[in-house]
DNA sequence: AATTCAATTGCAAACGTTTGCGTAATTTTT
DNA sequence: AAAAATTACGCAAACGTTTGCAATTGAATT
């Protein structure tokens, strides 16, 4: 790539100044319009390609947008890029996607990286070691240097943020009710890794929608998975294992619903008459799970659009801080439709 | 951002030249050292952090490298992606990954952004209108500017680049043979997308293994599918439908496995003893399908580490153009696992 | 005391582009 | 014909950093 031509070798071959280039390939009316066309002409031809390095070093305004995930191997996160992207590429934009494996440290390496890339701004799901020890001075510098940052997924401790979240209290609540009116009276939860928002916000909306039907959380009906269909299926097998079952269960997401639904068809319990069974998420392949999985979908796509538009009020100079929640919506499908009703 | 602390700031503040801040903060020995000592621990106060913007002009190194693939909602442009990240995490390097939706148009836009943006490298997997019309200027002019581009997944018409597949060919012939093997009479195969190459290469290890075996290839047992488990479920209700059904289905991938799944139970037909059934990547919730779907693994992740390792030796000036080729591995779990074997 | 040498530091160019301002050359106006 | 206005282009600085070379200082050697 070092032969790339510039605009100074374009002078030198019409014998003028850069500048004079650079105004016709601007299609600047300062120049004569002959000149212009002979130049674009030229630069057509030799394939001239504008280096965006230089504008950015010019502009301070890298038309870059940094993005940074704990993770990319779930649908949640590829369909963020995705609205990301469907936003941001029309207005020419180019995302640089650092995976963290949520890992603080890595976190940290990143954030620098980007920063000394000189990003326009990042867009970040924070990762659980950064979570769980409150290491957050990396954000916080970040922040007093006036680089925008937009929290999706995961609150952060400061209030005065750009975020972007879905109400995971609200979709965990809506699942659990829906349980309850399918005539659940044992209700699990796989509950998601500790330190995590979303997996605290769901279960505190189980926890909620329980009280509000003046039911108690059994520590029995409750245990702590990641984010895998594996775990999923080694913890409902424990739960399955106990004298009293549940007749219900709501997953943290629906690789750990996949998990759950696996071993509870191998003990030859029926889905959802015997256990119904709620996932989060609604990933593509849960209309296709053995029996067809509900789940709640968190529109994540729209988690990506949203932080996207936010950034780009952000480039246009709005300063002041911006909190979306979007709305979850419980998708109904085999798994918890019972024909019998409840009771209550 | 405009208020980030550069080496001209430092260099006031210390009434020296820029060039000394700039050895200072390099550990330069020409320095003072403790003139060194006092300039670090000042940079560090400030929190100056080098522009990279500018190191990229002058050294026409970005320590970026560009990524353009059609989609990213599946296993295996996440794996990608994960191996790429894990071998150019360590070395520095950022991604600036682009999503073409199969769309010859954006992936030009996309390609031109990011030789604008001076990428080191591209690593690619050709959109599909790009491969249906060999709209390849793009590519051969980018690669005519000495830009090195590695080619992921899909071959390009041209013999001298570099690139890292799977042999996609190998993986079907052997997820075919195994169905013979398992005493499969009549086998389908679910075909994906035209003009992509891996459904070309999957086609013709199918075809090819049913030929071994003195077999032909019989066009109503040959349906076409987009990569989506919708599809595989309608392509398969076609098979179903016919007089004379398969008793085995080679999916052109896992999703679409899925699919094919789902409506073989819903018409209560045994798997795998009615029909069995393979699939292709061997996706995370393979083994959670309803029954344990058998699959061929495409080593997605090393797919990404290998282009990776391409990437760095160019890097380091090996200019000579590599072809790495990975081997499937055929994963047999459930959906195909037959007591009884094939008499041939 | 004159010379050499080493230790520090500064100067200036370079990477590629834009842009305010100055300056010719040409045309229009008085 | 002189003054003013217009047209078309060049100069140079700026963005932030690195680096070869020159320059300065002071100490060591003759």
């Amino acid at each position: 790539m070092g032969n790339a031509v510039s605009i100074k070798d374009i002078a030198r071959k019409f014998k003028c100044a850069p500048s004079t280039i650079s105004r016709a390939l601007n299609d600047h009316p300062m120049i004569n319009i002959d000149t212009r066309k002979t130049i674009q002409e030229y630069a057509n031809k030799v394939g001239y390609q504008k280096n965006t390095i230089s504008l950015s070093l010019l502009n301070k305004r890298s038309k870059t947008l940094g993005v940074i995930i704990p993770s990319i191997s779930h649908y949640h996160e590829t369909a963020i890029i995705e609205g990301l992207e469907a936003i941001l590429q029309p207005e020419g934009y180019l995302l640089n996607i650092c995976v963290t494996n949520e890992c603080h440290a890595l976190e940290k390496e990143y954030l620098n990286r980007l920063v000394a890339n000189r990003v326009d701004a990042i867009c970040i799901s924070l990762s659980q070691e950064t979570f769980d020890h409150s290491l957050n001075e990396h954000i916080d510098l970040a922040i007093s240097r006036s680089l925008p940052i937009i929290f999706m997924d995961r609150f952060y401790h400061a209030l005065d943020v750009d975020r972007v979240i879905t109400d995971d209290f609200k979709g965990a609540f809506m699942a659990t009710e829906h349980l309850i009116q399918m005539g659940c009276q044992r209700i699990a939860h796989l509950h998601g890794p500790r330190g995590i928002t979303v997996s605290q916000q769901r279960f505190e909306g189980y926890e909620a929608c329980l009280k509000k039907y003046g039911r108690e959380v059994e520590d029995e009906l409750v245990k702590q998975v990641k984010f895998s269909p594996e775990c999923g299926l080694e913890a409902t097998m424990h739960l399955l294992d106990q004298e009293e079952k549940p007749d219900g269960i709501f997953a943290v997401n629906d690789e750990v619903g996949f998990g759950a639904m696996k071993v509870i068809q191998e003990r030859n319990y029926k889905i959802p008459e015997d256990i119904a069974l709620v996932g989060f998420d609604d990933i593509p392949l849960a209309a296709f799970a053995p029996i067809a999985l509900s789940s709640v979908s968190r529109q994540s796509k729209k988690i990506g659009e949203q932080s996207a538009q936010l950034f780009l009020s952000k480039m246009n100079g709005i300063s002041d801080h911006q909190q979306v929640t979007l709305e979850p919506e419980l998708i109904v499908r085999s798994s918890s439709q019972r024909n019998h009703f409840s009771k209550i």
